[in-house]
Formats: C-alpha cells, sequence, structure tokens
DNA sequence: CACGCGTGGTA
DNA sequence: TTACCAAGCGT
C-alpha cells in the first residue's frame, strides 16, 4: 500500500478515539451477545435511534439463551419502528445457531462466526475486534469515506468489489495492540469528523497523515455512483370495527417487505384512481359494512418504494372471518410506521 | 452482481 | 420537495 505513517495514523486515531468517543449503551461491555445485538441494530441505522432500542432490547433479552427462546411476535414488537425487520429474525436464528452449535459461546473466528444468519464481513469484523480483541477488518461505510479520504483512493464505494481494497487497507493498517479502538476510532471519525459533507477537518486527530487533506479536497471523496429508482404503490387501507369493538388485521407474508408485521387490511389501486369500493372490500373479506368514514391520506417512504395511503375507518358487523382485535390485543401486535400512525390518530 | 429490504434526519 | 443518506446482509 505505500503509505509511510502507520505508526503515527494509528497512534493519533487511538488516542483520539479513547478520550473522545461517546458514551454509548454497548460501550460498557465486552459481552459478545451484546456487542452482536449491537452491531446488528446499527446496520443502515443511526446511534440516536437505536440507543433506545438497545436499552428495551437488553432488558427482554440479557442473555442470549432468552432471545433464543422469545416468541418472534414478542422479538418483533421490540422491533417495531426500527425498519429492516429480517435482521430481528436472523439475529434469533444465530443465536440459536450458537447455543446448538457452539455451546452458548460466540465464536471467536471469522470463518465460523461469518456462517451465523446475519452475520456478514462487517458485522463479523466487528464482534471479533471489540468483543474478542481479534485483528480484523470491520468495514462498513464510514471506514470507507475516512479512508477513501486518507488513502486518495478513489475507486466507486457503491461497487461491491471495491470494499476488498479497503478490507486490504485495514488489515495492514489496524493497530494489533488496539484493535477494538482502532476499528470503532475509523468509524467514530467518520461518524464525528470526517462526515460525507462538510468535514471538520481542523478538528481531525489524523489530518496531517491524510492525502485528501493534504492534497486539498478531502470533500470530493469518496466516489460514489448509483441511483436508485422508485416505485410508486397506491392502496386504500380500512380499520374496520364491528359493533362489539374487535378490529380487522391481517399479517403479511413471511417473506418479502414488512415480512409478518401486522397490518389493517390493504388494497392495492392504480394512481389516481377513485378508492375502493365498500363492495371490493367486503367481497374481499367477508363482511357486512354499515358506514364508512375517511380518516387520513399520507405517503409513506421506504428505501425503494413509496406508498400512497388513504385510510377509512369503517363500522361493521362482527363477522366469523379473519383476524378480529380489541384495541388492546392490537398494541401487543408489531406493526410498521404507516400503521402506527393510522392506528394512533384513530385513538 | 444487482436488487430488495425501513425509517427518520438533514441539506 | 427531492435527494441522499446511516455502524449491511441475504439471495
Amino acid at each position: 500500500m505505500n503509505y509511510p505513517y502507520v505508526a503515527e495514523f494509528r497512534r493519533a486515531l487511538v488516542e483520539w478515539f479513547e478520550s473522545e468517543k461517546r458514551d454509548l449503551p454497548w460501550r460498557h461491555t465486552k459481552d459478545p451477545y451484546k456487542i452482536w445485538v449491537s452491531e446488528v441494530m446499527l446496520q443502515q441505522t443511526r446511534v440516536d435511534t437505536v440507543i433506545p432500542y438497545y436499552n428495551r432490547f437488553m432488558e427482554s433479552f440479557p442473555t442470549l439463551e432468552l432471545l433464543a427462546e422469545a416468541p418472534q411476535e414478542y422479538l418483533l414488537k421490540h422491533w417495531e419502528g426500527l425498519g429492516y425487520y429480517s435482521r430481528a429474525r436472523n439475529l434469533q436464528a444465530g443465536v440459536r445457531e450458537v447455543l446448538e452449535n457452539y455451546g452458548g459461546i460466540v465464536p471467536d473466528n471469522r470463518h465460523e462466526i461469518s456462517k451465523l444468519k446475519g452475520v456478514g464481513p462487517y458485522t463479523a469484523g466487528a464482534i471479533l475486534s471489540i468483543a474478542y480483541n481479534k485483528p480484523e477488518h470491520a468495514v462498513d461505510g464510514n471506514v470507507m469515506r475516512v479512508l477513501s479520504r486518507v488513502l486518495e483512493i478513489h475507486e466507486d464505494i457503491a461497487l461491491p468489489k471495491t470494499k476488498k481494497i479497503f478490507e486490504a487497507a485495514v488489515e495492514e493498517l489496524i493497530d494489533p495492540e488496539h484493535t477494538s479502538s482502532f476499528n470503532q476510532g475509523l468509524m467514530e471519525l467518520g461518524a464525528l469528523i470526517c462526515t460525507p459533507t462538510s468535514p471538520k477537518c481542523l478538528l481531525c486527530p489524523v489530518r496531517e497523515y491524510c492525502k485528501a487533506f493534504n492534497g486539498g479536497e478531502p470533500e470530493k471523496l469518496p466516489v460514489k455512483s448509483k441511483k436508485v429508482k422508485m416505485k410508486h404503490l397506491s392502496y386504500d387501507v380500512f380499520v374496520c370495527e364491528d359493533t362489539e369493538g374487535r378490529i380487522l388485521m391481517e399479517q403479511r407474508p413471511e417473506k418479502g417487505l414488512l415480512a409478518n408485521m401486522w397490518q389493517f387490511p390493504m388494497i392495492e389501486h392504480d394512481e389516481e384512481a377513485t378508492l375502493t369500493t365498500q363492495a371490493i372490500f367486503e367481497a374481499n373479506y367477508h363482511v357486512h359494512v354499515n358506514k364508512q368514514q375517511e380518516l387520513m391520506k399520507f405517503k409513506h417512504v421506504f428505501s425503494h418504494l413509496t406508498w400512497q395511503l388513504n385510510s377509512y375507518h369503517l363500522q361493521s358487523e362482527p363477522s366469523q372471518c379473519g383476524h378480529w382485535f380489541t384495541r388492546e390485543q392490537i398494541e401487543m401486535l408489531p406493526m410498521p410506521v404507516p400503521m402506527l400512525k393510522i392506528w394512533e390518530t384513530l385513538k
């Protein structure tokens, strides 16, 4: 790699991290299970968002055994609002693998830990370096941004193959005596100093060893291509309440978007089209509707698509078909954010 | 490899 | 408002 300041870079980064690191809940433990949970929650998710979820999760599932035994609906309720719900199912599957195949001890080597569901190259390296002090790379978006600037790497970080370049770089740079602080230091630097826009170079502990800073244009890095094409879908959503106060719910399929989450019945219609007729709803869900009133209309944006939701409150006769719940029971069901919005409005 | 998979914050 | 993100992984 031909980077002349390895020793100085390590020392400056580790010392900065030790003195400036944020006080975060998962930094009070070296329990590999807890580090694992924190790393999964942090995937594509902001620190401030994760903190309350992590704390609540550890109150309910302080050990790997308790998580392994949890009913999936109870687990998903703890993940409700955090997004990427397959992370929760994969985490539980991974924990069960550890109990079955490794005697309840999280593996301390990349080969075995990488076999666990939901543990990819980044998460493996993070657990190994933070919990076990192993000199393993943990390359995420922060690390690629920081090192693209420090080393002036112009490869497109949106391309999967580019990550190999950064993993190789970390393998050379990593401080073998302080693997945890080194890896976390790179990420903390990316989060606090070496930010995507307007990096705070004058506060950076490694600016003297940064090629982009010395070259003058750290904001031009990293190079990142790739645009996302959005799909738009429109639905009518029906909060159908019978004369006994029970409300009709449905569970989403076990694969795909919002898998296994609960929702009020939804019927898709093409853009700008008329609302679903009461007759169509009655036919689809086998209920007799007495009254219908508009609830709220709003847009919900996912990473790769948007929903236009028009919601209605229906009064119906009791029915034997479908899943009907009391208001108290609905509070226990894991629901995605757009359904929670409708629910909060109705209450 | 490209794409599917949530949500809330920010320029 | 649109765009782009923020500690990725599975398929």
